[in-house]
DNA sequence: TCGCGGATGAACT
DNA sequence: GTTCATCCGCGAG
């Protein structure tokens, strides 16, 4: 099957009214959505193609265990950035999704790069553009995005910032979620159904 | 394409 | 001291 490849249309704001406040949903409707960032003051953006969804309930979400000084951005209202470094060497960036108390959220794991490729593969030549934000840790590294952005409101920040273009996803595929150790059966990652920039294995982005 | 092991650092128990 | 929602390079098939 040939995959469709997003061509370049104007970008523009989404009101926030209009966001969901329900996490599955959340983690639905960000499919297809553009992430726009800042790299060294050049505009970068890529299409949301891969979330998944994490609920306050399960062990395997870090609201679990309550709130803490490092996850308190995912008890704020929904739409914020929960943002924080995993094993040391990757940050990943996460919307909060439910009302402000409620630490539940949705991981954003992979984007269509759209704009500013090659500033986002500055400094990292050997990784292929098609890789480059391809996986919640390298999608960080080409934005630049670190702890510096917790809290940000990403539906009316300047710098980092959830917009909408004319795209609509034709199919949305479901699937377990990936690296984790807790709640492993739960089917809460989405994705654009064929789109060539997913992460995980090739046998989780069939159907 | 896949599976494996090491690097890595901050938060939390 | 343990945990961790990852990445990279390597080698086998």
């Amino acid at each position: 099957m040939s995959a469709q490849v997003s061509t370049e249309r104007p970008v523009g704001r989404i009101a926030r009214s209009t966001v969901p406040q329900d996490t599955v949903t959340l983690a639905r409707w960000l499919l297809g959505l553009v992430l726009i960032g800042k790299v060294h003051g050049v505009q970068v953006s890529g299409r949301i193609v891969e979330t998944e969804a994490y609920l306050q309930h399960e062990p395997a979400c870090h609201g679990f265990r309550g709130m803490t000084p490092r996850n308190r951005s995912l008890f704020l209202e929904h739409g914020r950035a929960y943002v924080y470094l995993c094993y040391g060497t990757s940050y990943m960036l996460n919307v909060s999704s439910e009302a402000a108390g409620i630490g539940s959220g949705v991981l954003l794991r992979a984007l269509e790069p759209l704009t500013g490729i090659e500033q986002m593969r500055r400094g990292r030549t050997h990784v292929r553009p098609a890789d480059v934000t391809r996986g919640p840790g390298r999608l960080a590294a080409a934005f630049h995005i670190d702890r510096r952005d917790d809290g940000r409101d990403l539906f009316t920040d300047s710098q980092l910032w959830i917009g909408r273009d004319s795209y609509e996803v034709a199919d949305v595929g479901v699937s377990v979620r990936i690296g984790i150790t807790k709640a492993v059966e739960e089917r809460l990652r989405f994705f654009v159904a064929g789109s060539r920039f997913l992460s995980g294995p090739r046998s989780l982005n069939a159907g």
